[in-house]
DNA sequence: TGTGGAAACTTGCGTTCGCAAGCAATTATT
DNA sequence: AATAATTGCTTGCGAACGCAAGTTTCCACA
């Protein structure tokens, strides 16, 4: 019986030309788009994407750890979005009466307000610095090559919305 | 004459599908490649991929903007990292003689030892958690995809090689 | 019921990075 | 040729983030 190859050698063309595509439009498009956030809005694409998991979750709003889980931060890293995010009155954040080491973030009504604003611009950013480039058949191969990936890697991803 | 519509709602299935998995791609696999080199090597992912494009650039060696151009990093960022490759004798800086305001960074027969066995680990790393994921055509449609985005944003890369 | 261990979150610390300002060398202008 | 504007790089500063340690609360088990 022969055991699979371990594929030892560099990469070939097409492994490397979609590994280096990949690195580099990450890092064109996605800073872009923080810092227009950032500047026309004072919040950072992570805060952001917090503000929307929570509209998301609707009233009951939802735990620090179910934010770090669903977003790409550890959890420290949303201790201080969420303080800032409190600083700004966009969010409360309470004890959590059925486990009282936990906090619940929930959106305030300027929160929610200030996401409704907010999200037209990031998704005309969205739409100006990745969606534009994409044929209807580029998103399909898109969406199937990286779930491929995020599955194979055993990433969760919070339940489908708009963003 | 009826103008292009600028598309003013939220993302249908498919855009949100891809938008959101290309975000939640690039922060699952890089940061772990990122750690990877760190931990095993002592290196960031930025410092590799200098290193790597100093060996590309063979002996010439290259100059401080065109690595900030090459790798996503500011000018700063650039300065930094080499400051540090420089303090571990990977790589050697001096003057340009053509332009004595520029520095031409150069590989050392260290450096280029170092790369020799760090690409290793590294291409291990990138086929354990990216390339092992994805099939031929998945290959072909997500460089085809992210190719565009980056024409598209007129970002400029590398002349192409291994990894 | 009491105690050890785990979990949820926060805080201290170190690292990385970008922006803006500064310095030196080059190029343009007159 | 002298000076202004620009370019290449570095440095100061502040923001963001992860890890490890600490605190509070919960839970399993005796």
């Amino acid at each position: 019986m022969s055991m699979a190859k371990p594929a030892e050698g560099p990469l070939d063309e097409l492994q490397f030309r979609a590994w280096r595509a990949f690195i580099y439009a990450y890092t064109t498009v996605v800073p872009t788009l923080d810092q227009e956030l950032a500047r026309a809005q004072g919040v950072s694409f992570n805060q952001f994407e917090i503000l929307t998991l929570l509209r998301i979750a609707g009233g009951g709003g939802l735990r620090m750890s179910d934010l770090a889980s669903r977003v790409v931060l550890s959890p420290s890293g949303v201790t201080r979005a969420v303080d800032q995010l409190e600083g700004k009155g966009l969010v409360a954040r309470c004890v959590f009466e059925d486990d009282k080491r936990g906090y619940l973030a929930t959106l305030t009504p300027e929160g929610r307000a200030f996401l409704r604003k907010t999200t037209r611009v990031h998704l005309k950013g969205v739409r100006e610095h990745f969606l534009s480039h994409l044929s209807r058949t580029d998103l399909d191969h898109l969406a199937t090559a990286l779930e491929a990936i995020l599955d194979g890697e055993g990433r969760v991803l919070p339940p489908l919305s708009d963003s």
